[in-house]
DNA sequence: CAAACAGTTGAACAACCATTCAATTGTTTT
DNA sequence: AAAACAATTGAATGGTTGTTCAACTGTTTG
């Protein structure tokens, strides 16, 4: 049985320029930083509650009982992921009496969802 | 100790309108096939790895080789991600002897790589 | 003040998922 | 034909994460 190289991490030797492929890729290549902030962003949106919740309180803000009964979801489900949405700057909220209303944080949002729809439906 | 009713799902009952707020949501709000498309686009993109893969392939053509050897990662988890890529219509690739070239599928995917960027850096 | 309600929170559990490891396919070279 | 290399694949594993459950905070009402 030979040797296994398969997940041995080096450049492959049998096309020209692969040095070069690299060197060039690498300068232009967003910062580690940069790169984790963005699928952390988009890994936020990557979710059917959270979108959900974002398209019902686009246009008129609602509070957490009207999500939960729109969605058919516990309030408590909806409240954890409303905090990971405001958390993200995605949302902004009023206190209101026993009530706490939810919209949308600005339009920014609305932007890059109608961006996703757009490829989904080409 | 009182019963608990957190989870049980029923309208809010002290604000008014609860009952056309919902009506007039449930009205407007897209499809739940077209949540679950959305979320699970967003879902691809959600993800470091792969992020950094869509940067890597953008502009050239890299081999699996290649773009393991930038992102310092073994080419079994790179295949793997070019994989979900591949499935998702999100590139594209062309065989050349032992090597596989990918790239973008199309200009979209790069707008919206290029939106969430906007977002990050606002 | 006590009861009722809106909302939040932490712990636990289950489902999901990215990477690793080992084996395999297909192409090229000697 | 055999050896070498690029790439893919499946199973296993470890970490992440969304929902549930129970308890709690804060506000309003009787």
């Amino acid at each position: 049985m030979k040797h296994n190289d398969t997940d041995l991490i080096k450049p492959c030797e049998h096309h020209e320029n692969h040095g070069e492929r690299i060197a060039k890729m690498a300068e232009v290549m967003p910062n580690e930083a940069t790169l984790y902030e963005l699928s952390d962003f988009f890994k936020i949106l990557g979710d059917s509650t959270r979108i959900n919740i974002l398209f019902a309180i686009d246009g008129e803000p609602l509070c957490v009982c009207d999500i939960a009964e729109l969605l058919g979801m516990t309030k408590s489900a909806v409240s954890h992921q409303l905090k990971v949405l405001r958390q993200s700057n995605l949302i902004k909220y009023k206190k209101s009496g026993k009530n706490v209303f939810y919209t949308l944080a600005d339009e920014h949002v609305r932007d890059i969802i109608e961006k996703g729809l757009e490829h989904i439906n080409e």
